[in-house]
DNA sequence: AAACTGCATCGATGTTTATCGATATGGTCA
DNA sequence: TGACCATATCGATAAACATCGATGCAGTTT
């Protein structure tokens, strides 16, 4: 075995992605806009179904957003949310182990 | 728009499991175990790649053999660690975004 | 312009978590 | 049996984080 597998800083990388993923408002903010008919949801529908106050939905928010987890589109006077799937990919291909 | 995704307690398992991945020192265990020949890697293997003292890598092993993502053997004095794929693929399989 | 609305930011608070020295535990070797 | 060794557990500490009330900030409406 000469390789150590990933080194340092993609552990931190990778460390950061899965934080964001930590949190069962933020996991439960994803699978809303995942399942909005129209792809989007707006920060309004979330406060509700997460039984949070604003404040703490939109820090959530922000860090799905910072994560590229979802994108933020501010329309009016709402900010809509999207899913960004390739970014999900990409953790699913991390995940893949290598040869078993 | 019926459906509201997941319930809140499949979202509490899920940030539970991606809690145990996020971390520098976790992620870099996992990958030194994928990566090792006899597919298995004793504690004492790992004191030194992660830099960190004794008791906090067993703290790390120990978050992650709760999360079922290694196994435990211990053997004579050593305790040998094995990935269980069935459980990343399990993550990887929840990360799937349904209709695209 | 003035009141209102939806959302982000700020500041504070309690909880969780990573870390490590000290100690306990259980197996090995002489 | 007694010295030793690898690992787990304990206790303490500092840093990170979730949460929310108060406030700020644009865009909207009347």
């Amino acid at each position: 075995m000469t390789d150590a597998g990933i080194d340092e800083s993609q552990a931190d990388e990778l460390a950061e992605l899965f934080r964001a993923l930590a949190d069962p408002a933020r996991i439960r903010v994803l699978s809303l806009v995942a399942n909005a008919t129209a792809g989007e949801l707006c920060a309004c529908d979330l406060t509700g179904p997460l039984d949070r106050a604003q404040p703490t939905v939109s820090h959530h928010l922000a860090i799905l957003v910072d994560a590229g987890l979802l994108t933020r589109e501010k329309r009016g006077r709402w900010a809509w949310y999207r899913l960004v799937p390739q970014r999900l990919d990409q953790i699913r291909a991390l995940l893949a182990v290598p040869q078993r």
